[in-house]
RNA sequence: GGACUCGUAGUGAAGGGGUUAUCACGCCUCCCUGUCACGGAGGAGAUCGCCGGUUCAAAUCCGGUCGAGUCCGCCA
């Protein structure tokens, strides 16, 4: 446009003064553009010497190309700058109380989310929010070229018995009584599947009463749901959705994945291997089992683990034996945090064994070891002795933040998983019986039948369910299952547990009843596409890509909620507040 | 609910028994016609989160409390 006359609105984003000539970057959703003000155009100057940082106006000048000693080529336009004829002042601004302008100076994120309007002038954030609009087009325009249909379900529901706590809201036409919002709509979307609805999808807010973590927001979130009838075998879903997930990570994410043949790795295998369901498998470091080799040694703490029915498991560091004394101390207390009773471990350094326990292990033990391990000089094999899950979480934990501490994390790659098989029923150790493993709406493999020769808690903790998660980089991404669509296997699968078929009837009525007029086989999940665009990226904090996220105590800073309401309110709707 | 870490001008940090509480950015006043993180001169701004204790003396040590972050529990 060099040459022409153009107007331009937004923020002073800083302001040079000369004294008898005064620069100023202006800025708008595009970028930013330097103004030139001369004396000779008196009102515009007299105005322009009063303006401060992010004071917003509108001006009228010329573009100009710049002399090229004055071009500046570390801006996108630093060859040319508007001589302005006129200005308006659109408002004023007082000093912010957080800087914007910089991205090394960083007020605190509770500031941050406080004033969350000015923390989103800031470049980083702008650029977050354009291209998480750009990333639910992706998703859109996959799942409509799939044919799925869009279908959006209530926000005010029902309260469910099983899983998260739920948000209330209280009714006023119906004292007493009171809608919940959905954790997720798993019950809307299988009544979809039974109304005919053939592929049905919805980027579906979801609401859950849960301490938050730093890759899990409080209160509501999203959810890329989906849903698919005449499906039996989750691998048809597996296959669907795949290539989307491989799209965002190569084109729209920019970045390589460690294999193209996403694996699939039962829940089980994946718990020995890598002591989590949701390992991170960018690198190896998996666990190995020594119960076999360790099974006759004189070492008193391997060999009461193993005779009680224990296991010793070990991951082998590559290059551990740089880790000084204090920080091995740290890792303890890791694995300490997690369980374990201590942290044992063999170091190899210059063809020398260091350890505090290589005394109580015989030398034929010492080179079973390292064989298995596949040691090497400068490694180091942490030990874990304990009953299996201990032992897996114990170690998982360990993998993680060994991989941490020695960057095999690589930010440009990203290692998908399917982890598959989940046990359909689960020991809950707290109440001393078995239940529900991750969601009573999954049919357990061999249906029926399993379910009826299922008379002891080691059978039925045996049972599966075609129920499968999505791995990214040691996030779960997506959860899903072949759903129980079929009335008898439900209430079975309920009676197995104790529950009697009025209970079932009485809390999952409408799915019940539904499933008794030819309900088809359906199956489907949901991806937590928050999470998944935080991965894509390089973001560890989930309130980094959202534009108006809770704190930790499930409070927004910024607007005041929760709040308190007034008595005519609380009256409308028969409630009284009891604290 | 629990563990750990952190609370010092508007912002970010330093200081860890006696200081006029230090620095950078920001803010205010004045000067400056080619800057672009403009520059120069000067200035204001902090009951060191809160309460209590130890001490001649506490921002500093101790106890409690409130708030934040991370993790555990929890998250069908």
């Amino acid at each position: 446009m060099i040459g022409q006359t153009a107007t331009i609105s937004g923020w002073v984003h800083t302001r040079r003064d000369h004294g008898g000539l005064i620069f100023i970057d202006l800025r708008d959703h595009t970028g930013i553009v330097q103004l030139v003000i001369q004396p000779e155009h008196g009102e515009a100057f007299g105005l322009a010497e009063q303006l401060r940082d992010e004071f917003v106006i509108s001006i009228t000048g010329s573009v100009k190309e710049r002399d090229e000693a004055l071009k500046n080529p570390n801006i996108e336009t630093g060859s040319i700058e508007v001589v302005v004829d006129s200005l308006r002042l659109l408002n004023k601004s007082e000093p912010l109380p957080i800087p914007i302008h910089s991205d090394t100076t960083q007020a605190s994120e509770e500031l941050r989310l406080k004033y969350r309007y000015l923390d989103l002038r800031r470049s980083k954030m702008q650029e977050t929010l354009k291209k998480r609009a750009a990333y639910y087009k992706v998703l859109r325009d996959y799942m409509e070229a799939g044919e799925f249909v869009e279908v959006t379900t209530p926000i005010l529901a029902n309260s469910s018995p099983e899983g998260a706590r739920d948000f209330l809201v209280p009714s006023r036409v119906h004292p007493g009584s009171f809608y919940a919002l959905p954790q997720a709509p798993q019950q809307f979307k299988q009544l979809l599947m039974v109304g005919g609805i053939s592929r049905y999808y919805q980027i579906a807010t979801c609401f859950r009463d849960e301490d938050p973590r730093a890759d899990r927001l409080y209160g509501d979130f999203y959810q890329l749901d989906l849903e698919m009838s005449f499906v039996e075998d989750g691998e048809v879903v597996r296959q669907t959705m795949e290539p989307l997930v491989k799209q965002l990570v190569t084109d729209f994410g920019g970045k390589t994945l460690v294999v193209d043949d996403v694996p699939r790795i039962p829940y089980n295998e994946a718990m020995d291997r890598f002591g989590s369901d949701k390992p991170d498998l960018r690198f190896d470091m998996e666990l190995v089992d020594l119960s076999d080799t360790l099974a006759g040694t004189g070492f008193g703490v391997f060999a009461n683990t193993i005779s009680a029915g224990g296991v010793v498991k070990a991951i082998c560091v590559k290059g551990g034996s740089s880790l000084s004394r204090s920080q091995i101390d740290q890792f303890t207390a890791i694995a300490k945090s997690e369980g374990a009773g201590g942290l044992a471990y063999i170091g190899y350094e210059n063809d020398e064994v260091k350890s505090p326990i290589a005394k109580f292990l015989s030398d034929e033990e010492l080179s079973a070891i390292k064989q298995k391990m596949g040691a090497e000089n400068g490694d180091t094999i942490f030990f874990g002795a304990d009953k299996r899950e201990i032992v897996n979480k114990v170690l998982g934990r360990l993998r993680s933040e060994f991989a941490d501490h020695f960057a095999l994390k690589d930010p440009n790659k990203v290692a998908l998983a399917w982890i598959v098989d989940f046990p359909f029923y689960e020991w809950d150790d707290a109440a001393k019986k078995v239940d529900f493993g991750h969601n009573p709406f999954s049919m357990p493999r061999g249906g029926a039948e399993a379910l009826a020769v299922a008379d002891t808690d080691e059978k039925k903790l045996a049972i599966v369910a075609d129920q499968y998660d999505m791995v990214m980089n040691g996030y779960e991404i997506a959860s899903g299952a072949v759903r129980n669509h079929n009335p008898e296997v439900m209430y079975s699968a309920f009676g197995v547990l104790g529950y009697s078929r009025d209970y079932v009837e009485q809390k999952f009525g409408a799915m019940l009843s539904a499933f008794k007029y030819g309900a088809p086989p359906h199956a489907g999940m949901a991806f937590g596409v928050d999470r998944i665009f935080m991965v894509l990226t390089n973001e560890t904090n989930i309130r980094e890509v959202v534009a108006f996220p809770k704190n930790g105590s499930g409070i927004d800073v910024m607007m005041s909620s929760p709040s308190s309401v007034d008595d005519a309110q609380l009256k409308e709707l028969s409630l009284k507040i009891d604290i």
